[in-house]
DNA sequence: AGCACGCCGACT
DNA sequence: GTCGGCGTGCTC
């Protein structure tokens, strides 16, 4: 017997696997997707099975040992890895390694294991109870009362087991513990409303594999979610639900956790590993039935999934930004398929490809227009600011001053977004806020300091760098962006008595500290909470009734096709965290490009009118959903050699394929990092199969030049 | 990833 | 003459 072996190392020869042979001793346990130990070269490395055979070549090498009593890879996710290694133009390997959870992944450092406890149990019931008429030892009497109704750990009890385990009485066992603690949260389950029941029913007797959910923030999704996975659950069925780095929004696993008990198992980043293997053995063992999770729990082991849910489904963490740069979405598309389940996709603000497919009825569209507890959307105000800034006021407006001190005397809470995305590598106008464009594609140019240049990271196009604004002449051209903390400082000089909380990434690194700024926040120990990106999403906290953003318009001024997007998507999400409850809200942006139609339509919460502009403007462009787009990135320390073998790729590509547009290759958008120089090569095309597989090909052509390193991302999310 | 093989510069 | 630099290629 023999086994055809794909080691755990990222092999620069494509997804090559080894032939074993097996000793008679494993042969019984040897199966397709269990991991094994296998000498290659002089290392020993852990390796799945893949194949099984009877190779006969005389010069084969012998397993070391076979690590799983069960396989830890089933059929479906074996088939799966290897499509999603063909999509995303990446290795087999590193595919399996990420659908694992840490603790499984083959390392030789990996030393995970179940934490036990021991236990104690009693072993035969009437020698027991004759015992416990018989001794005069109350302890011991004690002891075994507890031990008839149930087993109970070592560490519990006291010294007397010792005299019952020597006469045979009970006995020790070890009892796998899991690490991860639920805390009881009671969570009042709400009834679902009729515009939930009504969207409820359109998603169950849709005849559509995918579903658009595209409810406006506070119509409810979360509530539906739960419904659905209740009517899955009843059908004996199990479900998957992604939601966003789950960490971040706690408020969401305490209900999901109220609701479900032990049905569920929890899958995010924020646990340590202990915890996350534990995680993972429930579903192997099948003693849950839904996983909650980020992106990768998209890969939970499940054999008969109902229905694949995906919370905020335009979220960007849904790709992965490192090697195998899959997209959870879809890998969920793929297992939908397989299990025959209904996939979800909810959102406030659907990417634009997801809503133009269901507007074309490739995927189910279901709304919902209206909050679910009676409570009325925010009023949106935009100021612009250069207006402002000519009256000196440069952080706040006069607006957004005189709307936090109404806020403070009536002791009603502030949420304060500043947007550092795009830090300051843009150049703006102070005078009339245009920023410089690329003449080729309407792309923000990017400032890069070493060169003193402009450059456009599409096309390559590169000026001089000047302070002089194309549009009103003046000298007003400016370096963007400031910090939390900055903000911070300037409103406590402004309203000494303010109370204020601030959560970014330097507040926020600690375990557990997130969700101790929102519990802060929600017990109302402060009156404004500065934050950036990450107070945008998924909270909850009744008495905010002013969210202020105090620049809308860094996104806006990325390099990317998308900037318009996501700048609509985190209007739109931070207006959502005003006025949730019975009181108003009111939503203050600052912007320097008031006319622009991301900022200027966030104002009527209403996705569709920003749709219509913005589909305009990715059809003149060929943008997605009209086109798709692959990002090849190529790196090199040599710059002469780099740029050379980036050309002969670029050429190549364009001759293969000759109906779609290519661009570059241009310098990369980190043009050097460690002295090793980047190039990109973009792709907007029509024909997936002849792409992808013409990329799978320069892979292989590529793989074994020493000089460069070339690496691809389908479908990026930002470049 | 490791490790060996292999062909060119400064040393006991 | 040799020791060792790290470029290249292979591992069932």
């Amino acid at each position: 017997m023999t086994i055809d072996v794909l080691v755990e190392i990222n092999l620069n020869k494509k997804d090559k696997t080894f032939t074993y042979l097996v000793p008679d001793k494993f042969k019984e346990d040897i199966s397709i997707g269990k991991r094994v130990l296998v000498p290659f070269g002089k290392q020993v490395l852990e390796g799945f099975i893949l194949g099984i055979g009877n190779d006969k070549s005389i010069d084969l090498k012998e397993i070391i040992d076979v690590i799983d009593k069960e396989a830890i890879l089933n059929k479906e996710l074996i088939e799966l890895g290897k499509k999603i290694s063909e999509d995303t133009v990446s290795n087999l390997v590193s595919v399996y390694q990420s659908m694992l959870p840490k603790g499984y992944k083959a390392s030789k450092k990996s030393t995970l294991k179940e934490k036990t406890v021991i236990y104690i149990k009693i072993n035969a019931k009437n020698e027991v109870l004759d015992y416990i008429a018989s001794t005069k030892s109350v302890k011991q009497k004690e002891v075994l009362e507890q031990l008839l109704v149930t087993d109970l750990p070592l560490k519990e009890l006291n010294s007397s087991v010792n005299t019952l385990i020597s006469k045979g009485l009970v006995s020790k066992y070890f009892k796998e513990e899991y690490r991860l603690k639920t805390d009881n949260v009671e969570h009042v389950v709400k009834e679902l409303n009729k515009d939930q029941i009504n969207a409820y029913n359109q998603i169950i007797n849709s005849d559509k594999d995918i579903i658009l959910l595209n409810g406006v923030t506070g119509s409810g999704k979360t509530e539906i979610y739960m419904s659905l996975i209740d009517k899955v659950l009843s059908l004996g069925k199990e479900a998957i639900m992604l939601v966003p780095e789950i960490s971040l929004t706690p408020q969401i696993i305490d209900r999901f956790k109220s609701h479900f008990k032990e049905e569920i198992a929890i899958l995010h980043s924020a646990l340590s590993d202990g915890e996350r293997y534990d995680e993972y053995k429930k579903i192997l063992k099948k003693e849950v039935k839904i996983v909650v999770g980020a992106r990768s729990a998209i890969f939970a082991p499940f054999t008969n999934i109902g229905i694949i849910i995906i919370d905020e489904e335009h979220s960007n963490t849904y790709k992965q930004d490192h090697n195998p740069r899959y997209s959870a979405i879809e890998v969920a598309f793929l297992r939908g398929k397989y299990h025959n389940a209904k996939v979800i996709l909810g959102s406030a603000t659907p990417t634009i490809e997801s809503y133009a497919r269901s507007k074309k009825g490739y995927y189910g569209l279901v709304e919902l227009k209206k909050r679910a507890n009676n409570a009325v959307l925010p009023i949106v105000n935009i100021v612009d600011m250069t207006k402002e800034i000519r009256k000196g006021n440069k952080l706040f407006s006069k607006e957004l001053l005189l709307s936090i001190e109404d806020r403070l005397n009536k002791k009603e809470q502030i949420l304060l977004l500043i947007n550092k995305r795009g830090y300051s590598n843009y150049l703006m106008c102070e005078n009339c806020g245009s920023v410089k464009k690329c003449p080729h594609c309407d792309i923000t140019l990017t400032y890069h300091k070493t060169s003193d240049m402009n450059r456009c990271h599409y096309c390559g196009y590169a000026e001089n760098n000047t302070n002089i604004c194309p549009e009103c002449k003046t000298n007003s051209l400016r370096q963007m962006g400031y910090g939390t903390e900055k903000v911070e400082e300037e409103l406590i000089k402004l309203f000494p008595s303010i109370k204020t909380l601030r959560m970014d990434i330097d507040t926020t690194t600690k375990k557990g500290s997130h969700k101790e700024i929102i519990n802060s926040f929600m017990n109302h120990e402060a009156d404004a909470l500065i934050g950036t990106q990450m107070i945008a999403k998924g909270l909850d906290f009744p008495l905010v009734t002013l969210v202020g953003v105090i620049n809308a318009d860094t996104i806006l001024n990325l390099p990317d096709f998308r900037s318009c997007e996501k700048t609509y998507d985190l209007l739109s999400q931070v207006s959502g965290r005003a006025g949730r409850s019975n009181l108003p809200g009111k939503v203050i942006i600052q912007t320097y490009n008031p006319d622009n139609y991301a900022i200027k339509l966030s104002k009527t919460h209403n996705y569709e009118e920003y749709y219509n502009e913005e589909i305009k403007i990715r059809k003149k462009l060929y943008y997605p959903p009209y086109s798709f787009i692959a990002l090849i990135k190529i790196g090199g320390k040599d710059f002469k050699e780099t740029i050379n073998e980036s050309n002969k790729i670029g050429d190549y590509i364009r001759k293969k394929v000759k109906e779609e547009v290519v661009l570059g290759p241009s310098v990369g958008s980190v043009s050097k990092i460690n002295n090793v120089y980047y190039f990109e090569i973009i792709i907007k095309y029509r024909n997936k199969e002849l792409v992808i597989d013409l990329l799978n090909e320069i892979k292989i052509l590529t793989e074994n030049n020493k000089k460069i390193k070339v690496e691809f991302d389908i479908n990026p999310n930002s470049f």
